[in-house]
DNA sequence: GTCTATATACAGATAGAC
DNA sequence: GTCTATCTGTATATAGAC
């Protein structure tokens, strides 16, 4: 499965073989259809080690008493992030274009479900700190993360990623506060 | 080359047959190898469909004498798109992604040399405003359209982009002001 | 449960008649 | 310049020995 998981983000689903997941895991390819009926349920193997990495991270981030402070860590976390992003894209928003058209299956919305994991996790930080529309928030941080994340493997600048990170955490800075914390500055 | 650019955006390069086109086309397979050596030629097409059409949406806007209402108006046409964009994703942002992963040939930077495109374009815009960091705020609004395109199309809500084009229009009449142009409010 | 050999299918590309 | 028929490579998936 971590095999799976890296060589589809690496090389995209289409031009992945089974060969090649099984090469990068060091098994035969038959092996492999011992475990895995079909391409398909390799792609969701993939996805469950994905959703299972973002249920790791948000879970060390929960460990933080103050929700502002998660949502800049989660984007400490993207930035660092960097190099790979501007490499491959986000693991789950490139599944989500190419399961897009991968219309055979139905798993075309199963990288949906995974972003939206991450959706709820950061509405409720935002639902947390009392501001207003967090869902509109959500969408707006998640929204700007692979869209830093496309723009960064489109023109293979991992400094956009620092940039972009940059201008998120002052913008989470700037959103009104409810009052319940309080300002160091 | 236009059935091309809309067989390629809506089945993805990969799932897609030169039989595809040649059908959406209305001409049989061997016709379409006579203009096209490769399949990778039809899509260095389809990207050209796109850069035409981009230039054709920027001539418009240029027409407009406020750079911040170029902007808007340059959201406006995002979201006017917005069904398109929840069934099959931004065209130049899904192709950028796609051929990331299609190495051979050497054309994974080619869809990102549209979106340079946009990005000077909109960085124009900014630097007219006199703002700061022009070249931030181009990623940050065109970082937000490819973000919000992917979530649209991962959720497949043309609602995320009604919803995220509002917010981005207020960011626009947020930003300071230089003095030259005057204010309505 | 592991691995090799192979069947099946299909897509990219070409040859050549018209 | 248009179209049909076909070659060739390769990837998914299976059969079956061990």
């Amino acid at each position: 499965m971590a095999a799976a998981a890296q060589v589809l983000h690496q090389q995209g689903v289409e031009r992945t073989t089974i060969a090649d997941i099984a090469g990068a895991a060091g098994v035969p390819v038959g092996n492999v259809y011992y475990y895995f009926k079909t391409k398909d349920e390799l792609v969701q193997a993939a996805l469950a080690e994905h959703s299972g990495y973002l249920a790791e991270l948000t879970g060390e981030l929960d460990k933080l008493p103050d929700p502002l402070e998660r949502l800049k860590a989660l984007i400490g976390a993207w930035v660092g992030q960097r190099d790979v992003a501007a490499r491959y894209g986000c693991p789950t928003g490139t599944l989500a274009v190419e399961l897009d058209k991968r219309a055979e299956g139905g798993m075309d919305l199963e990288a949906g479900k995974v972003i939206r994991l991450l959706l709820d996790w950061v509405e409720r930080q935002f639902r947390e700190l009392g501001l207003p529309d967090p869902d509109d928030l959500a969408i707006a941080l998640v929204g700007a993360y692979q869209g830093m994340s496309l723009l960064a493997n489109a023109l293979r600048d991992p400094e956009i990623m620092t940039r972009e990170g940059n201008r998120l955490t002052r913008w989470l800075d700037t959103l009104p506060n409810d009052g319940t914390r309080g300002s160091n500055s």
